[in-house]
DNA sequence: ACAGGCTCCTGCAGGC
DNA sequence: TGCCTGCAGGAGCCTG
């Protein structure tokens, strides 16, 4: 299930295949519920398209995107020496990728993947696929020149969110800090595993209601969050081509949990048995020890 | 305005 | 061996 760190490493993996490559044509599934925008509005936005750049908002991948040729023309001029100057895009393709989606990057020959709800043909020959099984991700496009807005993530990122706007997002919710998280609206790209993962480093309890939080027990959370999360892209960076060619969630979980998904299991600390509860609807993983 | 619960969807694990 | 049940979860929506 690709949380923040997944998304950032798949996002620089598309990033570093597609960039510059053209969208000649795009195909869309029949399947509404993996279509944000209407899937005919898509494939005709689309089709045309050069990819100028690939990034991740929350857990969002934005795949910025010029219109026809035009957008190409300042790349070709300055291919050798420096990098790209930045091109204002016309459009924007966002793709969340929900609990099973993912981005595949094949040649047009190869065999059509179960569930494969979107194929662009790409001009180099290839072809990004969007695979997903059980339907909880999300295809947007967005024409830029039409007035649409800029995407946005709607809550804070958690990478870059200072101490005093991460307390203040936190201090006047009375929800478990669990639950609030995991609330895209307060922070983006924290999902199920980091949540777990982050609380257990910092030693809060999940069930802790936010506004009960002291400023250091707030601050210690923002930064093991950072720090998790800069660890494990770092550990999925070393998998993304696998993840993007072919079928590899392999490497993606490489992260040493300490309490998610090892209900029972000793606390690596003390020893303690791992508990499992849940909240928010979710499965909540703690030590009843080290989290208070 | 906020908190919390429900729902979508399918693959897979576990039990009988 | 094969069927059935329950579980996994992101985020939008609904209710209190």
């Amino acid at each position: 299930m690709p949380e923040l760190p997944e998304v950032e490493t798949i996002a620089r993996g598309v990033k570093n295949r597609l960039r510059g490559d053209r969208i000649v044509e795009a195909w869309f599934g029949s399947r509404p519920q993996s279509f944000k925008s209407p899937p005919a509005r898509q494939a005709k936005g689309l089709a045309g398209c050069t990819i100028l750049d690939v990034h991740r908002t929350g857990k969002h991948i934005v795949f910025e995107l010029g219109a026809g040729q035009a957008a190409m023309q300042p790349q070709r001029r300055q291919s050798k020496s420096a990098p790209n100057p930045p091109v204002a895009p016309d459009a924007q393709w966002i793709v969340h990728l929900g609990m099973t989606g993912r981005l595949l990057v094949t040649t047009q020959d190869s065999p059509v993947a179960p569930h494969t709800h979107a194929r662009l043909d790409l001009a180099s020959g290839r072809e990004l696929r969007f695979v997903d099984p059980r339907l909880f991700g999300r295809l947007e496009f967005r024409d830029l020149r039409d007035g649409a807005a800029t995407f946005q993530a709607s809550g804070a990122e958690p990478l870059t969110i200072g101490a005093r706007e991460f307390a203040e997002i936190f201090h006047r919710r009375r929800m478990p800090i669990k639950a609030a998280l995991l609330n895209q609206s307060l922070l983006s790209g924290v999902g199920n595993i980091y949540a777990d993962e982050s609380l257990f480093a910092a030693g809060i309890g999940p069930r802790r209601r936010t506004n009960r939080l002291s400023a250091a027990e707030l601050e210690r959370l923002r930064l093991e969050l950072r720090r998790i999360l800069n660890h494990a892209i770092r550990l999925g960076g070393s998998s993304v081509s696998d993840y993007v060619d072919a079928d590899g969630e392999r490497g993606f979980f490489q992260l040493e949990h300490c309490v998610y998904q090892r209900t029972g299991e000793p606390c690596r600390r003390c020893q303690t048995p791992i508990r499992r509860i849940e909240l928010a609807g979710r499965g909540t993983h703690y030590c009843p020890s080290c989290q208070r």
